[in-house]
DNA sequence: GCATCGCGTTAGGAAGGCGTCAAGCCCCTT
DNA sequence: AAGGGGCTTGACGCCTTCCTAACGCGATGC
């Protein structure tokens, strides 16, 4: 998810335009709706990722805008309210909200909750797979396949060598880094074993191995993954 | 899910005993802990479909249980904690917790927000039975059936271990992980246990148990589940 | 031009993982 | 009391993986 598209219906105007700029300036994809029947409206023709309610407002309420919702879709939905009392928080939460918050709230407590929900609705898509021309690791399935889609066996070693450099694909990672998290912070010194096993990946994956593509060397500081 | 099972980690007695009454009352089956290993332990030997935890634990604290369970599980976690500081709720929501809910607490609510959380986890009922070419494996029947529709007898353990690596199939599952679903935690380094009932499964489901096509081994790591 | 340093490459031996088998133990059934 | 099924435990051979050491090469600095 690149960036994901937030929904949030109040009716009052300054609400509004605070998480519109806040979530905004956060990389968030913002639609703003005044009224139920707009958020509804809204919904359906822009399919949010999460939903931020005011429960208290005009025309069709709150609860009844989470019945509509979820009378077709599974969008997470953060109920605001000035109401404290249980009742109300029990009533939207049982009507389908997945959360509820009091007013007035803290911005950042909102965008932890927002970003827990938004965790949560994304389950299954790990992209946990990187392809290149030559090759495809899978990180969750732990198998790596060639181009003519044929296995390449890996060993624990390689493995968390490659995991450490995939993860953090396009960025350098000092040696120093690689030693301590494959080996263990006592061996930072043992680059060695770096050439050694660079080497071995290297020969398993790279198309010529004598001129790697994608497991870059940056003499004197470490390593790079790139594709 | 016909009753939910609920794990509830609290050191403060009082709250352990009233949510353990209200809980049990209301059908669900609840685990008590008093730690944050207890905690720990008990969802790795118990599969809890919902964590209650306190954030304020003696030994290791509530945040560090979130990660511990986050490593493995996507079990839906409520926080429950005295403390209203904003930095605190967006520490324990972004590191992996599902909700947040201040002491003191009304039982009505939390129940709510306990029944919101299940509610989303529980969406798809995944496909209790998987099919190969050799045999036909039913989960919730825990029955398996070999191609010419005999039934093959599984031992309970062997059931275990199948079910865990069939509910991850395609991905591998680590030796540590298998040895604490099926035996418990202070098991994970008896590997042997692993290779000698992997020997019996695949003598029982393999058509050739020298070459796995199905249960496959990757040194060093873990097994795989491939159909 | 020479010494030095870092990197890549190779090969061999030690160590450890895996599959396999068999014996012993426990608990449940008969 | 006897039997059996299932789980644990240990031993063995095989094979892979990892560590280690040595050498060549190129770049850099003196």
């Amino acid at each position: 998810m690149s960036e994901a598209r937030v929904l949030v219906c109040d009716d009052e105007p300054q609400i509004r335009r605070a998480l519109g700029v806040n979530l905004t300036a956060r990389g968030y994809d913002v639609d703003l709706a005044e009224t139920g029947e707009q958020a509804l409206e809204l919904a359906a023709r822009r399919h949010p990722d999460v939903v931020v309610l005011d429960l208290g407002l005009p025309g069709i309420g709150g609860v009844e805008v989470i019945h509509g919702l979820r009378g077709w879709t599974e969008v997470p939905i953060i109920v605001l309210s000035v109401r404290e009392a249980e009742a109300d928080k029990v009533a939207a939460l049982d009507a389908g909200a997945d959360d509820y918050v009091t007013k007035p709230f803290g911005m950042d407590e909102l965008l932890a909750r927002l970003r827990a929900a938004l965790r949560r609705a994304t389950p299954a898509e790990e992209a946990a797979t990187i392809e290149t021309a030559d090759f495809t690791i899978d990180l969750v399935a732990k198998k790596v396949r060639d181009a003519n889609g044929s296995e390449i066996r890996l060993t624990p070693t390689e493995w968390q060598i490659i995991e450490v450099l995939v993860r953090n694909a396009g960025k350098l990672v000092p040696q120093r880094r690689l030693l301590q998290d494959v080996w263990g912070p006592e061996y930072e010194k043992e680059t060695n074993y770096l050439r050694v096993f660079l080497a071995q990946i290297r020969r398993k994956l790279e198309p010529n191995p004598s001129r790697p593509k994608y497991f870059i060397t940056e003499p004197g500081m470490g390593y790079r993954f790139e594709h």
